[in-house]
DNA sequence: AGGCTGGTTCGACGTGTGTCAACATAGACT
DNA sequence: AGTCTATGTTGACACACGTCGAACCAGCCT
């Protein structure tokens, strides 16, 4: 490939908070693009064994996982590291190679961001 | 069309609050058919018009909008229906003809229980 | 009835995506 | 060096998906 797009979807305050990338859903509207933002985060997810990769590196031990860990969700060794690099691309993950294992953590903030996407509105 | 599936994700326990479909991703890895139900959700809002079509339904006034007064999004009426369709398919949406008009709304349990599902575990 | 407007369905087309086998790379260990 | 294990990359293929125009259906309104 030749443009690997990292687009983190938040924006680091400095502090230990972020701004997500959109308002929630139910606020108001959203712009194209904040849908165009926030659509590849929901897309990243939107694959059974990505979820199920995404979900077992994210309630793993310490947040992070090997690939060899996780790498049982019936697809083939190729395909695993196809979904992890994918969800790296998202955001999602980042990755670490440490001696033979490659070790994929979760990046807190950018589920917060969606959590906050989703909230509802303190049921008005 | 044949086969239309339903699925809501959730099941309603009869007084007044919901049994998401699965636990948080990060408490523990999802079993094959907890992801291939939450991915049925995440992918239908994984697209950008249908992320606007959402937001614009859940944002406006009374949860509830006319397909005219959200059709502006830049795609043909017809696409705008296919994927109105999608995400009713998806449980996100229902359906409703008034008269002349057609008016969708958000469903709100199944937008709470993706919000359990990105729930961060209280920052241990 | 006949026409008008709002929405959905159909059929087609191009693009994107998930998957695998085969190959390539990185580090450990003889 | 050579080999073995752990991951990533490439190329190819089938299928799903987003999109549109055209045709169709549902209510209103003369």
């Amino acid at each position: 490939m030749s443009n690997v797009q990292e687009l983190p979807l938040l924006e680091p305050t400095g502090g230990q908070g972020v701004v997500p990338c959109c308002p929630p859903l139910t606020e108001r509207p959203m712009s194209a693009p904040e849908a165009e933002t926030a659509a590849r985060m929901f897309k990243a997810l939107g694959d059974p064994v990505r979820l199920r990769l995404f979900s077992a590196v994210a309630s793993h031990e310490g947040g992070e996982a090997c690939v060899c860990d996780i790498s049982d969700v019936g697809v083939s060794q190729p395909t695993v590291s196809h979904h992890l690099k994918k969800l790296k691309e998202a955001g999602l993950l980042t990755s670490e190679r440490r001696g033979t294992w490659v070790y994929y953590r979760v990046e807190p903030s950018v589920l917060a961001a969606m959590g906050q996407l989703l909230a509802m509105p303190a049921a008005a």
